[in-house]
DNA sequence: GATGAATGAGGCTTCATTCAT
DNA sequence: GATGAATGAAGCCTCATTCAT
């Protein structure tokens, strides 16, 4: 198994970023929560910030994959919209921290410029359901950006606005699910 | 008219965190930008995160007078919650230093916790404007914290993910805002 | 008068540096030799490095000037000899120190790469020297690098070879230098 | 035979501390420059500094056992001369590193206090020369220490003062030779 | 004997804050 | 009120050394 040492410190960084931001969290009080000693850091990220990116990394690509699991194929646009907002409220329920680091900071600072940009993989995902909604008269035809935009802000602002102690009451999660999925249907 | 000194420190400030976040940003930087001498920064605000808290409160408080201004009696619950996303948008559109700023640091760690939650007054408008709304026939029986994390999710979602060089296409603010009173409409 | 704090770090440095060299030496020692906190450092050399670079650059610059103040014009090219030795000891002597942190650090690592090669002005002081020695018959016709080799190099070897606690014996460096002229005297 | 290791690690490091002195070369890169594990070096050398240690009394007696190699008996005091300098020479030309080693670094920050001074055997050949040299006529009466200086410092200031790219020219040190003896030689 | 991952003291440097002018 | 030189605590990172394999 890859060396256990390296999850460790992600692990803990995750925590402290969330917690008291990324100027806020001191490299030795990682090593401390990692239980590891301050140099054992550096063996496995070159510097501070390299260890930033690669959790911002690590956070995106579990978002991603659990997000885009696939959907049967006989499921309908309907079925998948929900299917897609239902996991991505379950990653945010799951690892709330890793979800508020990804939502909440301000990444923009120490984002590798030259990486992809972030959700690409998901608006690839939504613009196929709104082509094959919009096929079938299920769904308007929008930009797939904006569906993105509505998606990912609607949970945002879900677990910023309307959560008590940051977690994602259920019943809103279903209410605002309907919601959404009525801003982007045909019209009846 | 109150010191001019304090205003640009606030200005420099403000650009200078939008850009390189909060730990990013050095006090000696912000004199320089402000064209002040650093022992002046402390005659205004006793603390660097004093000068944040100061800001953001700014911020908070010119976004809420801006979108809370007053609305026409006669405007139906439809016409107040387009005037209501559009002067969002707008404000975003305006300042968007301002905005963004908001947006990245509202949940920061230097937040005064003993602050005022942000968004009471605009919450306690869109209660208002559903209770209307859902006597008249217009609108969904919905919590207004939902409909806040709509709106500003939605409007937060268009800038991260929908807005090449940051700068809100009047278009997409339009089409975003069809969908969202469609999320929102209680169903003909 | 010029910022005294910066003489005093660069005095404190050279003590320092050649007492126990540049990797030897913290910068934190330096600060309290010098009597400043370590932050003024920092005002003064943007980094350690320069700090060396600047104390190298200064004492060069004095030892030139002492060694090639002016000459008497009816100077014989033997007097101008043993005036350019005698001064070069006698810098030797005055500032041990400097002398020695010359000595030892002129070809270090942190050397400026750019800066011009140390002891351009003297080797074309000793370059007229011998040009006129050599028409008077007095001097043989050497490379005026050689004669520079020569000078450095006796007096180095003296202060490193026959200087019981580093102090330059008067005697010595006046025996010294009756052969150091035989060497480059034109043979009888 | 001795390990070899043991001897790739010094010269490792010779390579390593001539290049970047000794405070400028971690313990790490002289075990990846030697192809042996950082353990290992320490299986040979308690510590770095005994390593330099170790190195430095390895280049000392190097440089003395070749320079105080038999002189044939037959050999004139100028004759001697000539073949200590030639042989110093030569040394430093076939060495060029462990040369540059000897004379540039500040030794005296790790010098062993309690190793006996350098170059007494050296000494002691120079003062059997000179008392000889003097009995015949040919030499003045030097103080040995003043005749090493002298021998060891021209050929510092001639690998520093007139060698381009480190190389000593062979005409120079010839020429060197030359002047050298006429420092010390009876004057005809 | 050899290895190299792990350690943590300590180095260089930054920067929020103070205070004499 | 304004200034900016000075401060020193604290941050990031390096590297000599150890020790379990």
């Amino acid at each position: 198994m890859a060396a256990p040492k390296r999850g460790q410190i992600l692990n803990a960084a995750l925590g402290l970023f969330e917690a008291k931001g990324y100027g806020g969290t001191a490299v030795p009080e990682i090593a401390q929560a990692a239980g590891v000693a301050v140099g054992t850091i550096y063996r496995y990220f070159p510097t501070k910030e390299a260890l930033v990116r690669a959790l911002l990394a690590d956070c995106q690509t579990r978002f991603e994959a659990d997000v885009l699991a696939p959907v049967p194929p006989t499921a309908t646009p309907r079925a998948t919209f929900r299917l897609y907002w239902r996991r991505m409220a379950q990653f945010a329920r799951s690892f709330p921290v890793a979800y508020r680091f990804l939502d909440l900071h301000d990444h923009a600072a120490y984002r590798d410029p030259s990486a992809a940009p972030q959700g690409e993989a998901l608006t690839a995902a939504l613009r196929d359901l709104v082509a094959r909604g919009r096929r079938e008269g299920a769904m308007k035809a929008l930009d797939p950006t904006l569906v993105m935009a509505l998606l990912r802000g609607a949970l945002a602002g879900l677990a910023r606005h309307a959560s008590p102690d940051g977690v994602l009451p259920p019943a809103r999660v279903e209410e605002m699910e309907d919601c959404l999925w009525n801003a982007v249907a045909a019209r009846g």
